[in-house]
DNA sequence: TATTTTAGCGTACAAGTGTACGCTGAAATT
DNA sequence: AATTTCAGCGTACACTTGTACGCTAAAATA
């Protein structure tokens, strides 16, 4: 029963939701979007768009959960860079950069709701960066000399630096971004010798 | 020639100004704001509105001016508490967290159009944070052994964890707050004890 | 085969938007 | 006192928006 009908449906629904991340950019943040040109961009009527989505809303939502799951693919990929050997803090760094240079308006979306008006988006992202930060924290309770409370704090610390390093990169040539990257990794390099300091 | 005329003029400038800052919130972003709804606040004609600004974009800005003039006037106020014996770290972020609670429309104002849809406005953003940075790092050079470059990085790694640590304690509670700001403080005393070891 | 379900469409409407244009009365200037 | 300037107003217009409602044809089910 693969449902000739239900594999069509889906096929919209995805097409809705490609449609919307096009439609983000620089210039064009989730909260501009309208039901009205999403759906002329995925190649439906206006008002079919209910047959997918209660409102635009719930799309979003569905565009975080999306953009988180990005995240979370690319950083295991990390992970499995750094098992076979290489510098934690780099490896993930270029990771990170990595996403936010094929992936956007994926980026955008998580960077911008995180501060935006909906209180479900807002506690969406955090969602999203908290399991990010208790992954982190986790690798370093058990890899470094810092007790629970410490790792939880230095990994927050380097989430945050690492994700708005990551916002302000979206603006940057090439060559900034090198000296913006370099910048971060001192930083990440200071946490990392502060947390264990005071964390043992 | 005090000018009745030019007077009243920069009253309704200012109406406006305060109209716009009144209708921002938490579910309500300064590009959600209608020229004519924050004209009907000021109560002016929607037309007259023109008569100040070219287009909400210049009040826009003028508004981030705004809301970077009263940051620094609240942190020279906690250098000047400094000066008489308080601790940098704690009375900066003491100082930083009052500027959220007494104006946290204007705080939300930056925060937002920090990664915002248009340029000027993140480049805005970003002038006001710069100046924050370039203040804390000639300081930290001047009153801690650290070379030139790891001061900066050092103050901008310091500066990012207070604004984010801001954008989260707007959605929490007295409670919640309190432990933020207790993190805080150990992340910031993790990169001052960092940057202090490479940079010396 | 007969019936039900449903993705997608077209029409229609009320509400809100930015802004062009020309007027008015009072302040400023001559 | 005569003239110019200009902040603020009202009218008007062309758009865009979300969404209610009922239809259709094809897939799913009975």
């Amino acid at each position: 029963m693969s449902g000739v009908r239900a594999q069509q449906k889906q096929k919209t629904r995805q097409a809705l939701i490609e449609a919307a991340f096009n439609q983000l950019s620089a210039e064009h943040s989730f909260s501009n979007l309208s039901l009205r040109e999403v759906a002329r961009e995925a190649g439906i009527a206006p008002t079919s768009f209910y047959r997918h989505f209660k409102d635009m809303n719930e799309l979003g939502l569905t565009m975080v959960d999306e953009a988180g799951l990005t995240l979370r693919q690319l950083m295991r990929q990390a992970r499995r860079r750094i098992a076979s050997g290489g510098s934690v803090i780099i490896t993930s760094v270029e990771t990170f950069m990595e996403f936010i240079d094929t992936s956007s308006n994926q980026f955008r979306l998580l960077l911008r709701e995180r501060s935006g008006t909906s209180k479900a988006f807002r506690a969406a992202v955090a969602r999203e960066i908290k399991h990010f930060i208790l992954e982190l924290a986790h690798y370093l309770e058990s890899e470094t000399p810092c007790d629970k409370q410490h790792a939880y704090m230095q990994a927050e610390a380097m989430v945050t630096l690492v994700f708005n390093a990551g916002a302000e990169a979206l603006d940057q040539d090439a060559q900034q971004r090198t000296e913006l990257t370099e910048r971060l990794i001192w930083q990440l390099r200071y946490i990392a010798r502060g947390a264990n300091h005071y964390g043992s």
